[in-house]
RNA sequence: GCGGGCGUGAUGGAAUGGUAGACAUACCAGACUUAAAAUCUGUUGGGCCUUGUGCCCGUGUGGGUUCGAGUCCCACCGCCCGCACCA
């Protein structure tokens, strides 16, 4: 009897499979399509256990959907471009060109062994001038039909890249790699007009029924739509009125003060007349990038010394301040405060010392403390105002005399809109009701009194896509003096990224190439210049699914293959792209849609999302001599009584809890280590089994092990049955049989249902069975092929090598998936539990058809339902045919 | 702060409202062996006694719905994730 050796039966079934090319895509009539994808990776140069985990998670669908009888697209590509390549170009020299083709080849190496159902023949890099021209047709197209447009914009300078960040890229003021303090910067940008879609971008996402609701509403949050209404305060200097939106115009009774953005125009007006006012607003531009994490809760505000009216009393007026939380690019850049109801606010009014005004009050407790108003505008205005004589009759002078009081509340009260509050004094006719319906009546009143309009306000902006760097798609447009800025001819496509670059000085080499910035202008023909920004590498992830129906085609698809092989039937990868790569994807798909790249029916470009967790390990961690962290790699553990320690010194090493592998904390596992020691089939059968897909999985060697084991349990079995007697005869072919049938169904569920730690698991259970059973050999030989066949997604060489010790000539990764018999899956007859009262009691063997009527007699006649009766009547007997007998007494 | 998710043995985790703990790890015991490794077999939620086809308890805590709740509802506690001066 031989041994298993994986890496001798990897080798050669990898090898058949691509003689026989049965993972080419290709079109026909006859079988339905199916395209599966896995998020396409970065070329970083090694493949990790997470790539592991996700492209097996894919091709074990892949595989599965080639079993089932579909034209299956599954394919792979480089997400190439990006500034790695620049940042190894600097830090060690050499060309990101070279560096990321090299990185390519050496993944791509690493990737094979793995025995994934790709078709290599749609490989390509996003780096690649035949992808990129593409990308640059697409552009001029999205250009001319509206959807690019250029504008001067602030932006988000990473000083250490030196290049614009995008808003999503900045995290918590720090640039998304560098880490470096993000800085404000002025510049003319290229962006595409994602904001025209927000609604619609929004109210498809109720059609993604087979996406996760999680990115789902994380879209929904990201994308930010709000009501609300849009009025304007009238100076009272006769200046430009300050236009304001507000998603709570019933509290407009409780206004304070009126705040502009330090970069609303009128602050600029005031910059360029006053210096402080200059000093305040340049105060507050460094707060709100570099300090922000120091000085995240502090507010700043700066009394400009301006007053407006109130829309509903002119005599009421309203000081100006300039306040640092009010963002220029929401709404119009200016507010009313509301502090009774918005912490914000309430916040800056008691920093400031501007009045709180209470406008509701919760419906069980009229006079709670902690929300009071603290003081009203003026004495006089309270007096005269004839809008809060509403307010006295309703609680009397009690009540108001108690308002004066300068209360300081704490906390803002701020109840879900949904909650019903009573409302005081108000021009609006509010009595008690909820937030919203108070909202929505102010909103009508406004419209109809034609002081204010309804707003729909979208927190999604338009997405800036200009990189001032090397290694990106080129934007293919001209700067000439005469004609401003043209686009470039579609015939002079690709532009190409010049070779001849360095990396000596930060910056973009292409702002200071001497040949390639200069050019002709393609309308007129006079020296002009090349546009030397480069595109977000996001745009180059945004639709390369679209361009794997037609890899080769000289536009950006090939309608024809787009619309057989459209959409993304399964689409998997990392939560978190949740937000920015698949919107963006979306956005394109429509994009392509209107520039006619792709059809209608792409406009959802992925059916189906999954998102995979992460591998984890644990981080093995020991202390230097000044006691920082000094941390191991999981092969130099050693696992003593005492505990872990290092295996060259003997050192005692602290255990720190799983978390996701990373290079730094060194707890990682290489996956070609892993191939080399155990296989790929190990490998890949251990990152399925111990956890359902969307939830992380601890990286344990002792997992690692004992699906090496298992998997050699089932070779030695295989080749037992192979060995046995052709005619020999065995007990029990009828149950292995129905055995097998109910692991048929139950792991094709599970492989449905993306179940496929629980499919796994019964794959264990049945060779379980399979190995104790004395059945004939036909009927082992049936179960263990049929076993070969349902191991074959997840194990697809060891399944391959199964198949032919039994005799078969072609390959299990074409053989029709196995379907299970119904007649097998029903027994004759059938175990019930019999609970009393709810509790398990007995069980009752009987004929499967029995009816319900014969089970109650047989029931009630067994000893153990006797004595619990104790002599007299059951209260009720539910029985549950084919489940379950509950005898209440 | 807002939004979402999750709490089940020593561990990872199973369980269309119907026998809680499948499957695996780990541990323990046995077989084989001079021995160990490997392999194979078996045990393992807690408790009680009268050792039985026994009883009691048990899915974060407390309540509820139901003949029956890990699963549905309410409240609370804990953990994780996402978003966040968005007016």
């Amino acid at each position: 009897m031989s041994r298993y050796s994986a890496a001798e039966i990897e080798a050669k079934w990898q090898n058949a499979w691509d003689r026989a090319g049965i993972f080419k895509a290709t079109r026909t009539a006859d079988r339905p399509k199916y395209y599966v994808l896995e998020m396409f990776p970065y070329p970083s140069g090694r493949i990790h256990m997470g790539h592991v985990r996700n492209y097996t998670m894919g091709d074990v669908i892949a595989r599965y959907k080639i079993a089932t009888g579909h034209n299956v697209l599954h394919p792979m590509g480089w997400d190439a471009f990006g500034m790695p390549a620049e940042n190894a170009a600097m830090a060690i020299g050499g060309h990101p060109k070279t560096w990321t083709y090299d990185n390519i080849a050496d993944m791509r190496a690493q990737m094979k062994p793995l025995g994934l159902s790709i078709d290599w023949s749609r490989e390509f890099a996003t780096c690649d001038p035949e992808y990129y021209g593409q990308q640059q047709a697409l552009f001029l197209d999205m250009l001319q039909a509206g959807l690019v447009y250029r504008k001067n914009a602030v932006v988000n300078w990473d000083p250490v890249d030196m290049t614009v960040l995008a808003n999503e890229q900045v995290i918590d003021g720090k640039g998304w790699r560098s880490g470096a303090d993000v800085e404000r910067r002025e510049l003319t940008q290229w962006f595409f007009k994602i904001s025209d879609m927000a609604e619609e971008l929004l109210e498809a996402l109720d059609g993604l029924d087979n996406w996760p609701a999680k990115v789902r509403l994380m879209q929904e949050n990201w994308i930010g739509k709000s009501r609300g209404l849009e009025f304007s305060f009238e100076r009272t200097d006769g200046g430009d009125p300050i236009t304001v939106y507000t998603t709570r115009p019933d509290t407009l009774m409780g206004a304070s003060f009126v705040g502009i953005s330090p970069d609303h125009p009128i602050a600029h007006q005031l910059e360029a007349q006053n210096p402080e006012v200059a000093d305040f607003v340049a105060k507050c531009r460094k707060g709100a990038t570099t300090e922000e994490a120091l000085e995240k809760a502090e507010k700043l505000g700066f009394d400009t010394g301006l007053t407006v009216k109130h829309p509903l009393d002119p005599n009421w007026e309203l000081p100006v301040w300039i306040a640092n939380f009010i963002l220029m690019d929401y709404g119009s850049g200016a507010i009313f405060a509301c502090p009774a109801h918005d912490q914000r606010d309430l916040d800056f009014c008691r920093k400031y010392d501007l009045p709180v005004i209470e406008t509701f009050r919760d419906l069980g407790a009229r006079q709670q403390s902690d929300h009071e108003l603290s003081s009203f505008p003026s004495e006089e205005f309270f007096e005269n105002s004839p809008v809060f004589t509403d307010y006295e009759n309703r609680f009397g002078d009690e009540d108001k005399k108690i308002q004066k009081f300068q209360k300081v509340t704490v906390t803002a009260y701020v109840p879900p809109k949904t909650e019903k509050v009573a409302y005081l004094s108000n021009p609006f006719g509010l009595g008690t009701t909820t937030g919203q319906e108070a909202v929505d009546t102010t909103i009508d009143l406004a419209e109809q009194q034609g002081w204010g309009k309804s707003k729909t306000q979208y927190r999604l902006r338009d997405w800036g896509l200009s990189r001032q760097r090397y290694w990106g798609c080129p934007i293919p447009v001209v700067h000439c003096d005469s004609c401003g800025v043209v686009p470039e001819k579609k015939e002079n496509l690709p532009i190409r990224l010049p070779d001849d670059v360095t990396f000596d000085v930060p910056g973009n080499p292409l702002d200071r190439h001497p040949t390639w910035r200069d050019c002709a202008c393609p309308s007129c023909g006079n020296a002009a210049k090349r546009e030397t920004d480069t595109m977000d590498t996001f745009v180059d992830s945004s639709w390369y699914f679209a361009r794997f129906t037609a890899p080769d085609a000289d536009t950006p698809t090939r309608m024809e293959d787009a619309e057989y092989w459209m959409n993304v039937d399964q689409y998997i990868g990392g939560i978190e792209h949740a937000i920015l790569h698949l919107l963006y994807s979306r956005f394109f798909a429509r994009a392509m849609q209107i520039t006619g790249h792709l059809p209608k029916k792409a406009i959802e470009p992925f059916d189906a999302l999954f998102t995979q967790g992460m591998v984890t390990h644990e981080i093995y961690v020991t202390r230097d001599d000044r006691d920082r962290p000094v941390y191991h790699l999981p092969e130099d553990i050693e696992w003593h009584e005492s505990g872990a320690r290092l295996g060259a010194t003997g050192k005692p090493v602290t255990v720190i809890p799983s978390a996701k592998m990373s290079k730094s904390k060194k707890n990682v596992v290489d996956p070609i280590n892993i191939i080399s020691a155990y296989g790929a089939d190990t490998a890949r059968w251990f990152v399925l089994s111990d956890s359902p897909p969307e939830r992380d999985v601890e990286w344990t060697a002792s997992g690692a092990e004992a699906a090496f084991k298992h998997l050699n349990r089932v070779w030695s079995l295989s080749e037992r049955i192979a060995e046995m007697d052709d005619d020999a005869k065995g007990d029990g072919d009828d149950d292995l049989l129905r055995a097998m049938h109910k692991a048929t169904f139950d792991v094709t569920q599970g492989i449905e249902s993306f179940g496929f730690n629980a499919a796994i698991a019964k794959l264990y259970a049945f060779a379980n069975t399979l190995a104790k059973s004395r059945a004939g050999k036909a009927a082992q030989q049936q179960a263990v092929k049929t076993l070969a066949q349902l191991m074959s997604p997840m194990t697809p060489h060891l399944a391959e090598d199964i198949w032919a010790r039994q005799g078969d000539a072609g390959l299990v990764a074409t053989a029709p998936w196995p379907v299970a018999d119904e007649a097998f899956l029903v027994e004759d007859s059938v175990t019930l539990p019999i609970q009393i009262n709810g509790k398990r009691r007995a069980e009752i063997n009987v004929p499967r058809d029995m009816t319900k009527d014969e089970v109650e007699k047989s029931v009630l006649g067994m000893d153990a339902v006797q004595r619990a009766l104790n002599g007299s009547a059951p209260k009720k007997v539910i029985v549950v045919p084919g489940r379950i007998v509950n005898v209440v007494v």
